[in-house]
RNA sequence: GGGCGUGUAGCUCAGCGGAAGAGCAUCUCGUUUACACCGAGACGGUCGGGGGUUCGAUCCCCUCCGCGCCCA
């Protein structure tokens, strides 16, 4: 056996043949039966152009836990894969592609273009897939979907039919985002705002006492103004209201309008008004009447104004009627730069442009309050409970969602326009109406699709049985930062589409468990730009995805974000070699793991501490995977594997074992069955190397479809034992620091007589201090050197180790020692002391409390006059050096 | 501007009314037959500042300062 655990030499073959196993694969039957309880996941459908980024490695590490744990337990699990379309980002990566060659896709015609996006997703697309692979994600691959596939098409054009008969459904003008790049309509979310330098000019309108001063960070769209607006209160215009003015440049007349909405305190109290290309414009337009004009091209470039302007670009457009602005004398100030928030496209980073387009609409109100009510009323969780708010939040001031997307790539909108102006949704099931009929050239959202995932992908509108047995889901997981993204959408879709018997919405998730984000070693949010992006499958080479898996669940706490650093998962790395190596000892050392519950008589207090530890360990690990603390589940593991088992277990171990008889038996059997427990109960965080330890060791098929652990049913009290253990601990750990102190090599045996075992019980555990600490017995002329006392946390109760260096001691180190155990002595003292003399504390504290710290100073004293007496001592025999040997 | 978080050892984070913790980093010693991807030991913190409540505050309240996120 070798040294070190190689994770590149056993994981990918070890996934594929839990694949071929059918571990994963979820049966409906079982729990239609009754015989298995349902634990369902949808996986958060990433996108068919995208790579597993360290984000989804989290999520994805986080349910893969979820997943495995349940399975472990016993319930029927299903983890649902599959992939988004995502219309944008697909379109704008083939049409990269055909612009190489000088191509658009209008050189194609639509049908012929959407064959080439196919025929690029069968190629290039959803190398993801293969990287959760990588990750071990524990999915259903025999049920992985794409939300463009028949089945999912077929539930998006049912759900549109049905939002549209209820009246859900509209098609409005309105003033949209519009991306001129992408030259489509987007949805708020797809709008990210940072806050960018620009400029703040103000124009005067009019002349004399009739001049107006508005200011605008877009200049250019004074071309497209219709009026002026003013509070009706704001008596510095009040005799204005009514009049009009001349639009410099232009020379239209513009009605001078009162409106509420016009905040009379921000600049000079007075806004232009462009009805086309702002929304709040757009409503002032529609409370006085006023006309809207469109006075930017789809691509942005100024039309229709019959100014020289017409053609240009928005920007250059905005340098150019400035400047003749300024050549007519109308600029009257300007703030540059002038920081202000602007609106990007979240898949070009184009500046979005409001603009008044015909778009297709879902009218959220009454379906928002519903997704808003469930989680009210606890049908859905959301776990941690404060970023509830954030949810509530989104939900409780949704706008209307703008669902059309002037793309070729997605589901095309069932709606026909005939002849004379008829509109028609056609259904899954019905003919498109023929001849002189026309569809409706726009496509769907993505998460139009996406929103229906929970139960489209499980045959939704079928009534399946993987509907019946698995839906609602028991739990969604998602970072919070696309809380809205995912769990508004399809809570709004499930609530909606999804019915109990009574008829009540059925919410598409129990939980919604939400992590932070990932970010670099210094907490910065990573960026391309910044440089700082980590590559989670570079990472999975070096280190192996157990390393990657337990560093992202070890910095997992409920909805924070978390740091990650190469180093971190070299030290998970660390962790997994660590148990390699506890699982190879084990096995040198014969350990055996008993077939049926441990025979717990005739054990050592070893033994009995280890077992102690273990079942506190399942206990806390099962508690806390049941309320998603991740972070506190991987630490207690490691925590106990390491400091726990392997530095002290094992060692006590190796004394019983290398002692032989019945004693080892029992002790290999301990080891057996610690080993093989806490495999189990860290396969769900590492479980490449858990596998390949476990069936090793026990011969076992796998461990995944072996049996979480329970802690034992009528665990004895270990509080006595763990006392022992613990005195033994400190006794090794003292004999040590002196050790180290006086520059005595670890593995240099030295003879030592101890007194006070008996007293302090220890009388059987001799043999585990002296192993331990590397001392032996005393011999013939045997001439203790220096003395060294350990108080055991009781006054009085001490134990006195006399120990023969054969050399002279280093009087100034064990001075130090001491000097420093005396000053710690002294302030616990002073502290204990002062708590003590004050009335206030020993009359109200309770009287447990003032006991301890009674006890304290009680012990602080024996120290102190053991310690002074030993510095003492040492000072009056050796003032120059040691004594002699 | 509104809201939500957050500030604890050099770094990343737990703890959140009764003796300051972990991992990593640093220093010293060490090839003792599971492991140098290791072992043993050590160093390191007026728990952001200031008030208040309490017998007692890192923990509760107020306030100020710094940082982050979301929404306008």
């Amino acid at each position: 056996m070798p040294t070190q655990y190689d994770p590149a030499a056993v994981e990918v073959p070890t996934y594929q043949r839990w694949v071929d196993a059918g571990y994963f694969t979820a049966d409906p039957s079982r729990v239609l039966s009754g015989e298995r309880k349902p634990f369902s996941i949808v996986l958060p459908p990433p996108n068919v152009t995208g790579n597993l980024h360290v984000g989804h490695a989290l999520d994805h590490t986080m349910m893969d836990i979820l997943a495995r744990w349940h399975r472990m337990s016993g319930d029927e699990v299903l983890w649902l894969p599959g992939m988004d379309h995502a219309g944008i980002a697909t379109q704008n990566v083939v049409e990269k592609q055909l612009a190489v060659d000088g191509k658009t896709r209008h050189d194609f015609g639509r049908e012929l273009f959407v064959q080439k996006v196919w025929d690029w997703k069968a190629e290039s697309g959803g190398a993801i897939l293969g990287q959760m692979k990588r990750l071990g994600d524990s999915v259903d691959w025999s049920r992985e979907r794409f939300t463009l596939d028949e089945g999912l098409s077929a539930a998006v054009q049912t759900i549109f039919k049905r939002l549209y008969d209820d009246g859900l459904i509209y098609r409005a003008n309105r003033i949209t985002n519009w991306c001129p790049g992408c030259l489509t309509a987007l949805s708020d979310i797809e709008v990210e705002h940072s806050d960018d330098p620009g400029e703040l000019v103000s124009i005067r309108y009019g002349d004399g006492e009739d001049a107006i001063i508005v200011a605008t960070t877009r200049v250019e769209t004074m071309l497209g103004d219709t009026a002026i607006a003013v509070h009706p209160d704001d008596e510095r215009y009040a005799h204005l209201v009514g009049t009009t003015v001349t639009l410099p440049i232009v020379g239209r007349q513009i009605p001078i309008v009162a409106d509420e909405h016009v905040d009379p305190s921000f600049g000079t109290g007075a806004v232009k008004v462009t009805p086309a290309h702002d929304p709040n414009d757009f409503e002032i337009s529609r409370r006085h009447n006023l006309p809207a004009l469109t006075i930017l091209t789809p691509e942005a470039r100024i039309t229709d104004t019959g100014t020289v302007f017409d053609g240009l670009d928005r920007f250059e457009a905005r340098v150019a009627v400035k400047e003749e602005l300024r050549r007519l004398g109308r600029i009257v100030a300007e703030k540059i730069p002038y920081i202000h928030a602007v609106g990007h496209c979240s898949r070009s980073d184009d500046v979005v442009e409001p603009r008044l387009s015909l778009q297709w609409f879902v009218k959220v109100e009454s379906l928002a309050k519903e997704a808003a009510d469930a989680a009210r009323d606890g049908r859905t969780v959301i776990h941690p409970p404060e970023l509830a708010a954030r949810y509530f939040d989104w939900v409780d001031n949704m706008h209307d969602w703008t669902i059309s997307r002037q793309l070729w790539w997605g589901h095309r909108i069932p709606v026909w326009y005939g002849p004379d102006g008829e509109t028609r949704c056609v259904g899954p099931n019905e003919e498109p109406p023929g001849e002189g009929w026309t569809q409706d050239p726009d496509v769907l959202d993505t998460w139009f699709s996406s929103g229906l995932w929970p139960f489209s992908t499980m045959g939704w509108p079928e009534n399946t049985d993987t509907l019946k047995a698995f839906y609602p889901t028991s739990v969604l997981v998602t970072g919070y930062d696309i809380l809205f993204f995912w769990v508004a959408r399809m809570m709004m879709f499930g609530l909606y589409a999804m019915r109990d018997e009574d008829g009540r919405g059925l919410q598409p998730f129990d939980v919604v468990a939400l992590h932070g984000l990932v970010r670099d070693e210094r907490g910065r949010k990573m960026s391309k730009s910044r440089g700082n992006v980590v590559d989670p499958l570079a990472w999975i080479e070096t280190y192996g995805a157990d390393a990657v898996r337990f560093t992202l669940a070890r910095g997992a706490n409920p909805g924070s974000d978390q740091a990650i650093a190469a180093e971190w998962v070299a030290g998970s790395r660390n962790f997994c070699s660590k148990l390699f190596n506890a699982t190879r000892f084990a096995s040198m050392t014969g350990a055996v793991v008993p077939t049926g519950p441990l025979d717990r008589e005739g054990l050592t207090d070893a033994d009995r501490w280890i077992l102690g530890a273990l079942d506190r360990t399942v206990r806390s690990t099962t508690t806390l995977l049941g309320d998603f603390q991740f972070a506190k589940a991987s630490e207690g593991l490691y925590q106990f594997a390491w400091n726990e088992f392997c530095d002290w277990y094992l060692e006590f171990a190796k004394v019983e074992v290398y002692a032989g008889g019945e004693g080892a038996e029992r002790t290999r059997q301990v080891l057996g069955y610690v080993l093989d427990t806490l495999l189990k109960l860290l396969h769900p965080f590492v479980p490449f190397v858990t596998e390949t330890l476990w069936t090793s060791l026990t011969g076992g098929e796998s461990l995944v479809i072996a049996e979480w652990p329970e802690a034992a049913a009528n665990q004895e009290d270990t509080a006595e034992v763990d006392a022992r253990i613990e005195k033994v601990q400190k006794l090794v750990t003292e004999l040590r620091r002196f050790r180290a102190d006086q520059g005595v090599r670890p593995s240099q045996k030295v003879p030592a007589r101890i007194t006070g075992l008996e007293a302090a019980g220890l009388a059987g555990l001799e043999g585990l201090v002296r192993n331990l600490a590397r001392i032996t017995e005393p011999e013939e002329g045997f001439q203790s050197s220096a003395e060294v006392e350990v108080g055991l946390g009781t006054a009085g109760l001490v134990v006195s180790i006399e120990i023969d260096l054969s050399t002279t001691i280093d009087v100034e180190a064990e001075k130090a020692r001491l000097a420093k155990d005396l000053a710690a002595a002294q302030k616990e003292l002073g502290l204990a002391t002062a708590k003590l003399g004050n009335t206030a504390f020993t009359d109200k504290a309770p009287a447990a409390v003032v006991d301890k710290i009674k006890a304290r100073a009680e012990l602080a004293e024996a120290d102190i006059s053991r310690f002074t007496a030993r510095l003492e001592a040492l000072a009056a025999s050796a003032p120059t050096g040691g004594t002699p040997a």
